[in-house]
DNA sequence: CTGAAAGCGCTAACAG
DNA sequence: CTGTTAGCGCTTTCAG
């Protein structure tokens, strides 16, 4: 269905269809009238993608994922929150996990999307630090690195100080942590935050307790799996977040270890599904639809003409007490 | 970015880099080569709308949504794990919420996207009955009428004789029930359900315990305080989907009635937030993930030359008994 | 092997 | 008030 047929169905010209369609001056009440019937009776309803092409803007606000998990949908959420009534629409596009292929999936996306089908995009967990599109565009938690975009996280230092106060605060002394994606921002400081709370407490930070997770179920299973079979394993789990700690679960269970009787685990996210698992878990919560909403809220901001100011939204973080998590059993 | 810029910056014509970036013959190696390397270097990635607006097949699968909530989202990590590994893109496609204004937002969205921005599409809980569009449709949790399109839903009748004889099980003979969205299957199934439970057990329902929800908090949030406030009230509410069971324990809390001491509440979906709740949802379990999962398996074979055949899948439900439902207080 | 040109569906000048 | 026309960025014949 083409404006071409609707034009033809109505007896008039592409040019007038389309001045009807888009209320423009310079067309007879009669002729709208009619052109107007012929649309509805039709169901015709212009092509996004040819609009997209000859208009600057299309009032759609892009989210670019790298897949579609419980934290990056957590974040849509926030955005529609955000966008209701705004007078936007809102695409999520994901290039369906495939991101290892080339690291800077954003950036392609981006090209791909940007100045065609979105006027503005929300980047979520972006795996380059250059992301210097000209355009309106704003990273949910970050890259590492300076990116000159304006961001939206979560205050990840103190959240992991939070968590890993908390089991040392039951009585842990020998906590493992299964760490996350190493190029994001948010992942590096969780770690800081691990090595802190440490100092802190006047403990030391045993190197041989830290796993690589990258914020990925197969890999933090294979991470805790090695934890799990050390000769002095840890009696507590920080996990970079809610998936990895999910997987420790899981990996425990597997192993005959009961939680939180041989094991204590603390995740990072509250996202909804870490309230499933059995037992629930214990962890620290991000406000993530808060932060997808903030982001939508700015990028809006940024579209409506505000500068492009070095906005650095850091929401805070609470812990959210479950129950994966109880002092050590006696030795 | 344009091809027209890479063209210049490489010293060659459009058509040339259009052959090379997409590996057609007819370069030769030492052109293609310095393309490449322009390419490369500048970042640059085809408009996907222009490609669109050319091609036939586009590679990507569209889920057009109403709105961006826990229902939805949860199709929407089914539907990646589809899709990963089948070469296919995904995007998601939602209005805003704003799907009031018109019925019929899919056959809308529909005709914006299909054929030119995706090769097929899911429909995720349509409101109207007459999407019959020719090209490759799945529709999830459907609407009423018999559609011609294949379809993949829970199956609700079961789901809600389960979900309410567990309650007539606890003891309870007055119960209510917060209606769905009528112009579903699902949610008129769902009632019927509630319906055969109660004759089952010998049971009159009382029609004035029945309000209407329509799946939203807001219209769930008046029904619950409509039915709470009746002068002699429900001792147990069966609500069509979580989200109108979540809306019945807020308004609970509100008017000062202990759950599950004063009113036992069941939903229906288990989507991951209903385990957030205080106390957490007793709930009937649909496996939304795995209806996004089928409906994208679907299409997929559709888009493979699959014969349309009147595909009707449903998928079983299960109970999952949380703390918000328990034995009657005694009168 | 390379480039010029047509056209995908639409909008916006510009003529008539 | 209406229609003709020129592109938006890209792919694809078809000549050179």
């Amino acid at each position: 269905m083409t404006m071409q047929q609707v034009a033809a169905e109505a007896g008039v010209s592409v040019s007038t269809v389309s001045k009807v369609l888009n209320g423009r001056y310079g067309v007879s009440p009669a002729t709208s009238q009619h052109v107007m019937g012929v649309i509805t009776r039709l169901g015709y309803e212009a092509s996004l993608v040819a609009r997209s092409l000859r208009n600057r803007r299309t009032n759609v606000i892009g989210v670019l994922v790298a897949d579609f998990e419980p934290f990056s949908t957590e974040v849509l959420k926030g955005a529609a929150d955000a966008i209701r009534d705004s007078g936007f629409e809102l695409v999520a596009y994901s290039a369906g996990g495939r991101v290892d292929e080339h690291v800077g999936w954003e950036r392609r996306y981006l090209s791909r999307v940007m100045g065609t089908l979105v006027d503005g995009a929300v980047l979520v967990t972006p795996t380059v630090t250059d992301v210097q599109y000209d355009g309106p565009v704003v990273a949910v938690d970050p890259h590492t690195g300076r990116s000159s975009l304006p961001t939206v996280a979560g205050d990840n230092l103190q959240g992991a100080r939070l968590g890993v106060d908390h089991l040392i605060g039951l009585g842990h002394t020998r906590i493992g942590m299964v760490t996350g994606r190493p190029d994001l921002v948010s992942a590096q400081l969780r770690e800081r935050g691990f090595r802190e709370a440490h100092a802190a407490a006047g403990l030391d930070v045993d190197e041989s307790l830290l796993a690589l997770g990258a914020f990925e179920t197969e890999q933090a299973r294979v991470a805790a799996h090695r934890l799990l079979a050390l000769p002095e394993p840890p009696t507590a789990v920080f996990a970079a977040n809610d998936l990895s700690a999910l997987a420790v679960l899981e990996v425990a269970r597997e192993r005959g270890l009961d939680v939180p009787g041989d094991l204590s685990v603390i995740g990072f996210d509250n996202v909804p599904e870490s309230a499933l698992s059995d037992p629930p878990l214990t962890t620290v919560e991000q406000p993530i639809r808060r932060m997808g909403h903030d982001a939508v809220a700015l990028l809006l901001g940024l579209l409506d003409g505000a500068p492009v100011a070095d906005t650095q939204l850091t929401l805070p973080t609470t812990l959210v007490t479950r129950r994966s998590t109880a002092a050590p059993r006696p030795a």
